[in-house]
DNA sequence: CGAGGCGATGTGAACGCTAACATGGACGGG
DNA sequence: CCCGTCCATGTTAGCGTTCACATCGCCTCG
């Protein structure tokens, strides 16, 4: 109040006065301008301790037209994979210096995904980031692109939009041919839900891998990656004897096949070998320890605000290679063995 | 460029002008005014169409003095509970009208928590969520609330200070105590790390419930809430012939101990109960389904965001009571069986 | 029929910052 | 020794919005 210092936080006009000199030395001292005297300078900064001044985003924002910020939209943000990737989103891009908006929408309507996108324009972001591998944002992006970058995380992103992604058909090969080695023949696949990117291109991808190993595909079950619906898929795949080998598009669906495997009577993996997706933390751990392919989503985070800082730099649209995923062996995969062996 | 529009995004001056109106007038339909007559909100709302107008968030900052933002800090981004809790603080959040700053922190130094409330600091939130439950954080609430609004997410809160929680020494007594009724007289403990609220809060209720039962608390080992802990704290606890039940303090720990008795040759529930703590979604198909307590993390974002809008408001202080865990029995206990009972 | 009031709208300033340009003093070269 | 140059700093304007207040009809009431 005495010094015209109101209890309204300092501005820029506080710290120079208390400096002695003007805002716009301050402004140069905040930015970091080598235009300052060494004494200014420290006579500035230690106003700005004093004062405990914090500059005011809003205000730089309105005259850069530069919000600094990005959003990143994404789904089951009770999940590992999706919970990982806005950890390592948020890190990455906080070392960019840039703001991260993280939106997590919890069930996936048109309604509420397009509704979170208006918030993040709201919110003036400067990229969008889609971490939302399913069909029925395409179209989507086609037009949010025109009013802002995008960048999806996308395994098999439509032409001409910037993207990362982990290589699933890559992974499920992985899985489904080491199955084959092991001698497998009959092997059924648990997948994803219809309309999930990841889901098709795992699935693709065991298809693509039983073509070449000429074995024919064994029955197939579409769960919602959930452990219930795996348990429901494992209920009915246990009724077929001829399956020796399950690979479910992820590590949840995988332990719900391994518990209806058992109840059913059947041993993992003496009698049927099963093979998950994701390797999740508790993989390693579970009963018997799980065979699974590993997806690096801090890496995928990384690289996506990489991506989306080029972009908005200099308008960048090459997208890197997508990653690669890796098998990790376990116990829940074996031999098949001779006994079952028909042939 | 024509008239005057140029390729900047629109402002209100802009919808006014092709309005027919003043500028404050365009402000008054956007704010939702009634001092506007029909017609011309009609012409202004049309405007705002056309032109894809979109409030500038950063002057509107600017000038009311209010962020509109809440942010919330949480750690360990990429498990069930804070992940849900993350989605439902968002969600309740845009619901109440204010933007939500969601910041994972991956590890918990105290640096990195420190930055992470500077961000947030520096992004002016109105109010900050503390969802971490770590006694680092006690000292760091009282300087950080004599700067803004905090509520801790939080079971045992220090004084004074505003907060909502679940009640983990209520939760961890009604799994201890379930155990008792089913028998069991020697029940380990597996308990979260020192320095964390909730592990202490489960601790101190396995105790107080063996206590309210006269048994004697069996041995404790602690981990670090990951399965590998769990596995290892089991792999202990598997040597010990006197112990029939183990409570862990949660579900990934629980899963950890299940395997390490197996491994050791002894069946769950037949020969040793376990009881864990969250219910993440995979406990109910896991081998066997891991009888838990269930924690309402939707809930307690929603709560949360309460809180703080309230006091943001009007400076309420008055704490809701903690919310209620529920045991949730399931197959990985059982009664203490005969052949067992030494007595 | 005129004063008073009220409802609808407009005007000007201010929020805190950065960008562009202005100023002024020290220094060096012819 | 004077002028041009350059470095450090200051001055002014404007970003898009809201707030406080001014204005201007028109209706009501005595």
């Amino acid at each position: 109040m005495v010094h015209g210092e109101s209890k309204n936080a300092p501005s820029m006009a506080d710290v120079a006065a208390r400096a002695g000199v003007s805002h716009q030395t301050v402004s140069r001292v905040v930015n970091g301008s080598d235009a300052v005297r060494g004494d200014t300078r420290d006579r500035v900064l230690a106003a700005i301790e004093e004062l405990g001044y914090r500059r005011n985003k809003s205000a730089r924002a309105l005259v850069t037209r530069k919000s600094g910020r990005l959003g990143l939209l994404y789904t089951q943000p009770h999940l590992y994979g999706p919970g990982t990737l806005a950890a390592s989103v948020h890190q990455a891009g906080q070392r960019a210096g840039y703001d991260i908006i993280l939106s997590p929408v919890p069930h996936l309507e048109a309604t509420s995904a397009e509704r979170a996108i208006e918030a993040l324009l709201d919110d003036a972001v400067e990229a969008v980031l889609l971490g939302v591998s399913h069909q029925s944002f395409e179209d989507l992006v086609a037009q949010l692109a025109t009013t802002v970058e995008v960048v999806m995380i996308h395994s098999d992103p439509p032409a001409g939009v910037r993207s990362v992604g982990i290589d699933q058909h890559a992974g499920a090969v992985l899985a489904t041919q080491y199955l084959l080695d092991l001698g497998h023949r009959t092997i059924a696949h648990v997948a994803g839900p219809v309309g999930w990117i990841d889901a098709r291109q795992r699935r693709e991808g065991w298809l693509a891998a039983l073509r070449d190993g000429d074995a024919q595909p064994g029955p197939e079950i579409f769960g919602d990656w959930s452990s219930r619906s795996g348990y429901e898929a494992g209920a009915e795949i246990a009724r077929d004897a001829s399956v020796t080998a399950v690979f479910a598009a992820n590590d949840s669906m995988a332990l719900g096949v391994i518990r209806a495997l058992r109840e059913a009577g059947r041993r993992v993996p003496q009698d049927v070998s099963v093979v998950g997706f994701d390797d999740v933390p508790d993989a390693a751990y579970l009963w018997p320890p799980l065979t699974t392919v590993r997806q690096d989503f801090a890496s995928l985070g990384e690289l996506a605000v990489e991506v989306a800082t080029k972009a908005i730099a200099d308008g960048t649209v090459e997208a890197p290679p997508l990653l690669a995923p890796e098998l990790i062996v376990r116990d829940s995969a074996a031999p098949l063995s001779p006994s079952r062996d028909v042939r």
